[in-house]
DNA sequence: CGATGGTTTGAGATATATCAAACCTCGTGG
DNA sequence: CCACGAGGTTTGATATATCTCAAACCATCG
């Protein structure tokens, strides 16, 4: 039995689009493989040799200048597609941030397979049209939100990027409570800010009782409609 | 004689993927149209009903907060494609810089044809994939860079994403001189800074030399080494 | 010419960064 | 079990880049 057969991500990640027969093509130039967090499978500037779907976990796309500034430009989850197919070098490293599982592929090998199943391509060209829809409107949140709007529309986004889907509850309903994948680093990281300012805007937040924190690692969203205020 | 088979992008656009038959068949359901610079094709937040190809000009993508602040998240040159194929809002505004001619669909018409064409739809996911790698290099300029290196980044691309390929000189060479299709507050809108700020950094990069401005639209790159300095 | 819209320059306010110290948390080894 | 240490985090005091508000300036067009 092919790993796909039983892929949790199977019926939402790119694959969707292939049937048995073209799962089991696919599954033959495919590895699975585990990353501990801090872990990278690429990094900037070396050129696109892998692609991968995400199976379990939570990565982030980072760059950064030559002194040693950080930007996290990009967090995947489950189910989402990893790499620079089609020529080209990798803009950004790519490295755990959870214990991750993901499924390889070799760049030269997906690109081939890729272009001879256009119900694949199709899939992730609408994968990709949508990460850019995401991409683009963070932007206004990099260049014209504060610190405060920006805390605030981190943690609204975490609590709807995070739910697992078939879980219990309403499909689909953002979470109230969630552990962040995150050190406060990585958020000042991911937001363009240091992290002093968002340790800040961290405590002004439960100070004012909109979130609480149970831990450094958990948040609990004690009032969404004040959030989003702040979210501005 | 299909208004396609002169057209001046035919072979950089996504259209360089058809033979003459299937761009006969392409010409049929797409229309040319010109806009005036601050002419809008597309709102923020409106379904996505068209989609085109830049044959002429330069266009930019835009989102704001309701409180009135602007980003602009893309600027979009010839044999660009613009909007959202496959369905969802768009979710930002398009608006003509300088006067541009674009060649319009559609989205239901250009979403079955696509369906239909891999050809077309692996050069939109190859375009795609570009857009968001140079979107994700700007989320590091936003978040990361100060003032000045975001002026000299922006210069740079610009004297780049300028050049009319098939013009005069080496092919590609970066432009010298070249016309900004920006005013100063759309400038600051792309970099997430204000007028103000802009100004001054454009008054300091010419005090020392490093550029030039011959009128309030134009720009020299007197010393690009510098400004490559200047970029971080 | 004089009006108009965009731009530059100036002075001051402010959000965020920087530098520095105190503080948890958790694992380790005595 | 407790002391210790190390990493990450919070808090504090200060510095600074950028913003804000305001006025002067300049080009363009009637």
């Amino acid at each position: 039995m092919s790993a796909c057969e039983t892929c949790v991500v199977r019926n939402r990640a790119i694959c969707s689009s292939l049937d048995d027969e073209e799962l089991k093509a696919l599954n033959t130039i495919g590895r699975r493989r585990t990353l501990e967090p801090g872990e990278s499978l690429m990094w900037e500037g070396e050129d696109s040799v892998l692609v991968a779907n995400v199976i379990d976990g939570v990565l982030k796309l980072s760059t950064g200048t030559e002194d040693g500034r950080e930007q996290i430009v990009g967090v995947v989850y489950p189910s989402d597609f990893i790499g620079r197919p089609f020529g080209s070098t990798s803009g950004h490293g790519v490295t755990a941030l959870t214990e991750s599982r993901v499924c390889i592929f070799s760049r030269r090998d997906f690109d081939a397979f890729a272009r001879e199943h256009p119900a694949l391509e199709h899939k992730l060209l609408q994968r990709t049209l949508a990460e850019l829809d995401r991409t683009r409107r963070w932007m206004l949140l990099l260049g014209r939100k504060s610190a405060g709007e920006k805390l605030a529309s981190f943690l609204l986004e975490m609590s709807e990027r995070l739910v697992q889907p078939g879980c219990v509850g309403a499909p689909d309903t953002p979470l109230k409570r969630f552990a962040l994948p995150f050190s406060r680093q990585q958020v000042a990281d991911v937001l363009g800010l240091t992290i002093e300012t968002v340790s800040r805007q961290f405590t002004r937040l439960k100070a004012e009782g909109i979130i609480d924190l149970p831990s450094r690692r958990e948040v609990t969203i004690v009032n969404r409609q004040a959030l989003e205020a702040e979210a501005g």
